[in-house]
DNA sequence: AATGAATGAGTATTCATTCAT
DNA sequence: TATGAATGAATACTCATTCAT
């Protein structure tokens, strides 16, 4: 009924909503459809404002890679000297794990997607340098690399496994890392 | 009348066409009719074989991590020594990557599936204990898990990443984490 | 609510309400929906039977211009000596034209379309051929050749002019064309 | 503020790249949006100089039946003698055809939609007298007539035809009928 | 035991048109 | 005067699944 006519934030509205529809059904599940009834509007507006189901995935993606990526630095940032970094470290890990599995979903979908689509490879090598960035301001580079492709793997496998490892055993593994 | 009345290894053939189909359209782009195509049975045969697309998932899944799992417990039987042992894993992280991209989607793809539905999670855990008790029968449990850890991110980010890392710069790490 | 589960005639019924529909509508106003509707099948009948729009197009005007083709060759057929030969042409021209609009109408849409497109100039081609070889039968080739052009810009123009030709003088323009 | 408050020949050029557009796609794949994005011209400008669609092909076929009519009257309008006009027509059939296949084509997208459409018939039939009317200044009427349809059928037959007829065939045919 | 015909629900996408600015 | 944001209706097409044979 009502004539909407002027909503600016209209595609921010619309890619938060993609973001929930995504870590809800995975990207196979998400559609014009599902997308559009979340953010409350109308269909027609979904390939009006994005030029298909591709474009509106790269930016959703992007929007979800920046937040994690700000989040990593942030908690980075914080740290000063390599203790707090490693606290830090085993904090983001194991924290950002149990505050929700959305956020896990959506960077597998990401991985998923970034396997077989170089338009999506883009977005998770931007990820990836950013973190590794933000390590290396707080380690030398070579460290900076392992510690990270270390996190990687344990945030992995603890998302996963039955009986994961405890925030001592991901220290311990830092510890021996940054040597 | 019948052309062939008995063909006991169709539903292997259905098997493998449906790896094949996942590994090159994804999850979300395999369906019964382009697995029936690509195994070269009727459609019917898919729902009479399989009660359903998650039930064919499943079987397939479960035949990739099996064969993957042999694979790495291949390579670790053969070690001898913990010399022995890094050196197979620094060829397996660093030569499965460059033999396909196939194996690599399969795997993102799987652990996709496993985020969200604890159908497949049930098979993720199986092939994570698999990989971690073969590498306890080399190294002592706390090391294995960290190693475990490693392994999985350091192939995540070799595949991913633009700048990948050497097999020397895996190998430093993992001298670092059985230390 | 019947759950009719055989219907040979199916793919048949559909082909004649294509061209219903493309003669009602044309072929821009054609869509599986109004063909669904006009032959009474379900809409996903559509795309079972045939491969997309272009697969159906090419069925339905391979009839018409089969059954078309058809009558040329009847009529002419029939007539024995010259001048029943060109007294059937006359009545063809003039008859088919008075018959209804919607064979002119299904002739232009596939003249259209095989303007544009070489799969159905394919259609016209085989169609022209039989017209020319059916002339043969009764005139040398050259006389042939002229007559059958004459009769395509004769039946147009009778078509789409305000004050169209009479049939004496078209017979006269033929009497000028075979001597 | 505004970057051009003034663009007289916009109407024009919406108009040239509608039959562009008509001549690439055919009247069903041409739109709004295709004609405005062709012509540099925002959307709303569309609808703001022409009422609809409708409109806008009126406004379009009517350019190109001036443009052919033109053409056809100024080769017969150089022609001296019956001579001269028969080499004129040989001419007009076999070079217009080998210039480009996008006359036909709208050509051929106009006669459709003037065999089911009254609005676009006034426009076939106008264009239909500009022709004979240019015949009729060198020849007598019922000739005229006949030449017409023969060059219409030809014209046709040469766009369409696998082994179309030579300038000499086509010079034989006019031949007879203007004697 | 095996399958091809069948279908309703769902998909992305295109579009002419409206209208507040 | 001119336009860009907006939308509901329509499009072709894909699909997992059912079931009579």
């Amino acid at each position: 009924m009502s004539t909407r006519r002027l909503d600016p934030q209209r595609r921010d509205r619309i890619i938060d909503a993609a973001l929930e529809c995504i870590a809800a059904d995975g990207v196979a599940g998400t559609s014009h459809r599902k997308v559009a009834a979340r953010a409350d509007v109308p269909l027609g507006s979904m390939t009006y404002h994005f030029d298909g189901m591709d474009d509106l995935l790269v930016a959703a993606f992007t929007r979800f890679a920046e937040t994690i990526a700000a989040t990593f630095e942030q908690r980075l940032a914080d740290a000063a000297g390599t203790e707090a970094v490693l606290e830090a470290l085993v904090a983001l890990v194991h924290e950002d794990l149990q505050r929700s599995s959305a956020e896990h979903v959506l960077t597998y979908e990401l991985y998923t997607l970034a396997a077989r689509r170089p338009q999506f490879r883009a977005l998770t090598q931007a990820w990836m340098q950013a973190s590794r960035r933000a390590l290396e301001r707080h380690l030398p580079a070579e460290v900076a690399r392992r510690v990270d492709a270390y996190v990687e793997g344990a945030a992995l496998h603890i998302a996963l496994s039955p009986e994961p490892q405890t925030p001592a055993q991901t220290r311990s593994a830092l510890d021996l890392l940054v040597a």
